[in-house]
RNA sequence: GGCCCUGUAGCUCAGCUGGAUAGAGCGAGAGUCUUCUAAACUCUAGGUCCUGCGUUCGAGUCGCAGCAGGGUCACCA
């Protein structure tokens, strides 16, 4: 047991024998005891004054000389008002650093296989456009979540689900047929997925056009925008899709089939990936099917047109169309269909979307519409809805050309870990290789920090003009700290045999040991807190502060010069267990680690 | 207009279920490499926590109202 449940428990069972106060361990929080003051954990008393009528600092004593009789591990306490500081013995930490010293899993929970999966689903693109900023922060966030959950013990299962039919995509092949000339990604050395993207700009290019001249000749905006050629054909298109027309579904498959050479390759640098990849164009007869049973069960209703509806006024909110009068489906239907599906694969323990927070109607909609249908896994759905990034000027807009480029982003920063690393030139004995590898890792390492950190259920400000740091709170900061003790680890493990072998007794710690080892004891319950939350955030947080915590204790704490050999190998000890933690925290959100830089 | 989210230092962000004098990084200023990697460390300056009212022994944190910004309310996804 760690010594907060153990200190909990104890001024549990003090409330209880000096006041008849009956509190439950897990009703009392402590909290870390404030810089300014001395000790480890501060218990506040004033919620208790009341009842055992004294006053504050009084009961603060009496709690204190309790637990402190009691509990061999407390060395002491103070009290300031009515805040009861207690000291924890250097005996403890040292059993401590001790224990976890060999346990290069410190704060990992072990899966358990045989539970109930949690799938998370992240990523989910459509096939017309290549990746942008806003994708970024979906697929770095969903794998993190991912890694975040094992962490703690579940059992995931990362699926993808890839739009790859619809409107949009039938746009791009429209304005490809009219405008492409052929062209390829191999004849044009593009992108797959830009090539394609390509073509969604440029329909909407020519759409705009036609609207324009319909207008101009006295059509009213609703109209021209339903009835501009272009359009009508987008959709005639979509209609001969639904019917499986060979044509369209050739064509269709060529260009998706580049989309996904793209996309690949944008998942790769990245370093995510995915245990299931769905495609809706498999998956939506699927909905089309409940949409079905939901009329029969009488839960939904056909309009005179003949689209299909589902009434939500009840629920305060509105009707929400499900078919089209011409049949197909939407959005709504299709996502029914593979929750179905997915909840059949699986039969998960939780459904988690990680997807931004401008569908929350759409989620709040699904749920009410699963549930309706007599779906009692409906609530296992859960949003993971994040936050925009936003650029300087406002909101991110494809049609616009205000998208940051994923790709075009990660090439940045690429050059610019390059740029850095040779300035700083201490990578001379690394291969051509080896040094191309270190550049990616730290250039990943950068951006997926700088978007990580951020609370996930924030929006997010991104400023192109500034590139991302890598100084201060950054990816690149927490990676050096691990490069640096990796050296003397090396060292230590190569001159001295020191490697988990220490004579622990009577060693007297130093402050800025000490705050390494309790920021090194608060893992496990991070990593629980931020797992409950979905936050990776969280996670990056610690990792600085265990970072910050230990970069101040090697600057002016000698370790391999240190002439006391019991002191010299307890502080290679912190060492490997500082380094371990990093890189097990790093991990969670997908950032590799270097030996040197 | 209805509903939802956000408002903390010049900028970007922390601040756990209410607790001590609100914290980091960047930027600004001053120091520290003959010493285990200076992508680091140390110090200084910088705040009406959007405003008001309320709940409480105690409010950046909870409630209500207002102001400001964003999202959403598609036969787009």
């Amino acid at each position: 047991m760690n010594i907060t449940d153990h200190l909990t428990q104890a001024i549990a069972a003090a409330l209880n024998e000096l006041y008849s106060i009956s509190a439950d361990a897990a009703s009392i929080t402590l909290q870390e005891t404030r810089r300014e003051f001395s000790g480890d954990y501060t218990l506040v008393v004033f919620p208790y004054v009341k009842q055992a009528r004294k006053a504050p600092e009084a009961v603060a004593q009496d709690i204190g000389a309790h637990v402190a009789a009691n509990m061999p591990e407390v060395s002491g306490f103070n009290v300031v008002k009515g805040f009861l500081n207690f000291e924890v013995a250097d005996s403890y930490w040292l059993r401590f650093i001790e224990t976890i010293a060999s346990d290069g899993r410190f704060g990992l929970s072990e899966q358990s296989a045989d539970e109930a999966p949690v799938v998370v689903e992240y990523s989910s693109p459509n096939t017309n456009k290549p990746l942008h900023l806003g994708h970024i922060r979906n697929n770095l966030l969903g794998w993190s979540v991912s890694r975040l959950l094992e962490a703690a013990g579940a059992n995931v299962k990362k699926v993808n689900l890839v739009n790859d039919r619809g409107i949009h995509i039938c746009k791009s092949m429209l304005a490809w047929l009219r405008y492409g000339n052929g062209e390829t990604p191999e004849s044009t050395g593009m992108k797959g997925d830009h090539l394609v993207g390509k073509y969604y700009v440029e329909f909407d290019k020519h759409y705009k056009e036609e609207v324009k001249q319909l207008m101009d000749s006295g059509v009213e905006e609703e109209q021209a925008k339903r009835e501009a050629p272009l359009m009508v054909e987008a959709q005639q298109m979509l209609k001969r899709w639904e019917e499986g027309d060979k044509e369209v579904r050739g064509l269709w498959e060529k260009m998706n089939g580049w989309v996904y050479a793209g996309f690949d390759e944008t998942y790769r640098r990245l370093g995510v990936g995915f245990d299931k990849v769905y495609y809706e164009s498999n998956t939506y007869l699927l909905g089309k099917e409940l949409v079905q049973k939901g009329l029969d069960l009488g839960v939904l209703f056909r309009k005179d047109d003949g689209s299909v509806w589902c009434d939500l006024t009840a629920d305060g909110l509105d009707q929400k169309l499900l078919l089209r009068r011409d049949g197909t489906s939407v959005y709504m239907t299709q996502d029914l269909g593979t929750a179905l599906l997915r909840h059949n694969d699986f039969g998960a323990e939780r459904l988690i979307y990680v997807v931004g927070n401008e569908q929350d109607y759409h989620f709040k909609v699904l749920k009410l519409i699963l549930g309706k249908l007599g779906f009692s896994w409906a609530d296992k759905v859960y949003h993971l809805s994040y936050g925009m990034v936003e650029l300087p000027n406002g909101k991110m807009k494809s049609r616009e050309g205000t998208v940051v480029d994923a790709d075009d982003l990660i090439d940045e920063m690429e050059s610019t870990a390059e740029e850095m690393s040779r300035e700083h030139g201490k990578n001379d004995e690394l291969t051509d290789e080896e040094r191309k590898h270190l550049y990616h890792i730290l250039a990943l390492g950068a951006l997926k920090y700088f978007i990580l950190k951020v609370d996930p259920t924030k929006n997010m400000l991104f400023n192109p003009a500034e590139s991302i740091d890598f100084n201060g709170n950054t990816g690149p900061f927490i990676q050096y700290t691990h490069a640096r003790i990796r050296s003397i680890v090396r060292r230590a493990g190569e001159n001295e045999g020191l490697n988990g072998q220490c004579e622990w007794d009577g060693i007297q710690m130093n402050e800025k040991e000490r705050l390494v080892i309790k920021t090194l004891h608060a893992l496990p319950s991070t990593i629980r807190q931020a797992a409950a939350a979905y936050s990776p955030a969280l996670v990056a947080n610690y990792a600085y502060d265990l970072a910050k915590a230990f970069n101040s204790f090697y600057q002016d704490t000698p370790i391999l010069k240190e002439a006391d050999q019991k002191i010299k190998a307890m502080r290679v000890n912190i060492c490997m267990c500082v380094a371990n933690a990093l890189r097990n925290t790093m991990d969670i959100l997908g950032i590799e680690v270097p030996e040197r830089m």
